[in-house]
DNA sequence: ACCAGAGGTTCAAATAATGAACCCATCTTA
DNA sequence: TAAGATGGGTTCATTATTTGAACCTCTGGT
């Protein structure tokens, strides 16, 4: 392992919890010697990313960090990177993919792509709102965002789309633990009295949903075998796209979307 | 210098206007053998810090910068890495010091410090909006923001403070210039009819202004020394303010604001 | 007065970084 | 189409940088 490595790799031992650390914390935490440690410490630090507490010389990440996050936003924003991952999920399944993010009650779609493989496609409106009780993609949010949030989507009335439309608060609480136990949501004609559609939540920094990646098929192509291959691919499909948000997936549920590498 | 160092300042080749950045541009930016070059490209890319375009081959800076900026926006938001600041300006001074952040057209306090070191203090209410045109704060934004969106603001009609609140937009011109070529923007009883005010811009990533720093003394204590003082302890507070917001000063007007390093 | 644990430093020994030369594409241009 | 130029990437002996045991100093607890 390189010496970068080893400096880079003790950033990464910053999270939510542990905002700041000491030379001895990161000793325990690296196994390495404390030389080395601090010589990584104090070059980091000298390069702006990390800072040192004035008073109890405990280290946090620095501001050349927002300073390369802030290029990478403007130069790849976070629509341009997740349209090659979406594009490729589209061409493999030949079906409609759609990633959206989560804005208040509701998804935002941010990019989906249509291969125009079949004769029979899903009709698919980018301005359009989605609601999280009748979509996978809100299912998938619901699933795995905030457990008091999601209580409180359920406690509000909720519209209803087409026959279909689960409205209940306790049968989709039900749906909603089925989908945190296999990682996928799927839904039948819920919003679109002809489609059927899947869903997998992405992450954001700090491993809270950022939004979800949905894969949505006409009816009459849906099938098992499909749906065996479209669960597949979006368990790929979660894992890439919330690294290339930079986000990670919460710990706790990090078997359901095996890491491809 | 370190192998760390050296791999990092890599990242800093990267801007709005250089997004994207090959092995031979590299090689030419840093002047190192094109073996070691690469290998310190692999391993950033290895760590998130860069990734390669499958096409191109090109590097661009990676999602885990993005990660841990947001872990550090989460632990050490900006109104507490800037509180230090403000704090130590203001004992430094003896008088009321106060960063705030542009938002739309009007300037939002962010901290403010009152070191409580003389009887006439200065009145100040974190929770009111301060106007671009009457307040030093603001000045210093309209002369170091974009100069169209400055005109914007001076084609509205404006308000009027007190007696010596300027409303002209010719005159504001010259006022903007003025600060343009100081680096220092002052005003005389322009908002409260007892104090007066500097203030500089503070600039966040990619070098536009984020909101400024300004410090406000009663009319009473004003005069030539203290402006001095003032103006100089602001010189260095744009600096520090800036660098601890992980942004950078304009190359253009570097020289009004010099590095303390 | 002592000990434990923190941060930080030193210098010989050893490991990891280095760079000249090389390979293989692709793209220009003669 | 052949020769040259440019770009990405690799190899391996040489070299220089990183490494870690031991040491220093300070603070807080008992």
């Amino acid at each position: 392992m390189g010496t970068i490595t080893k400096a880079l790799e003790m950033l990464d031992h910053f999270s939510r919890h542990r905002p700041e650390l000491g030379l001895a914390d990161f000793v325990r935490l690296t196994g390495r010697d404390k030389a080395t440690v601090h010589r990584h410490l104090v070059e980091l630090a000298a390069n702006g990313f990390l800072e040192q507490d004035e008073g109890s010389r405990a280290y946090r990440l620095g501001p050349a960090i927002l300073r390369l996050a802030g290029v990478r936003e403007r130069t790849h924003p976070a629509r341009s990177v997740l349209r090659p991952v979406v594009q490729a999920l589209a061409e493999e399944l030949g079906e409609l993919v759609h990633m959206s993010i989560l804005q208040g009650e509701l998804l935002s779609p941010l990019v989906h792509a249509d291969p125009f493989a079949h004769g029979t496609q899903v009709h698919f409106d980018e301005a359009e709102m989605l609601p999280l009780h009748a979509t996978s993609s809100g299912l998938a949010v619901l699933a795995f965002g905030d457990p008091a949030w999601a209580e409180g989507i359920l406690a509000a009335p909720l519209p209803r789309f087409t026959d279909n439309t689960e409205t209940d608060p306790a049968r989709l609480r039900a749906m909603i633990a089925a989908t945190q136990a296999s990682g996928i949501a799927a839904l039948d004609r819920a919003f679109d009295g002809e489609v059927v559609s899947q869903g997998v939540p992405v992450f954001g920094p700090d491993a809270r949903v950022f939004g979800a990646l949905s894969v949505a098929v006409p009816r009459v192509r849906a099938g098992a075998a499909k749906s065996t291959e479209i669960a597949a691919a979006l368990r790929r499909g979660c894992v890439v796209a919330t690294r290339a948000l930079g986000g990670q997936v919460p710990e706790a549920h990090r078997a359901l979307w095996p890491e491809g590498n």
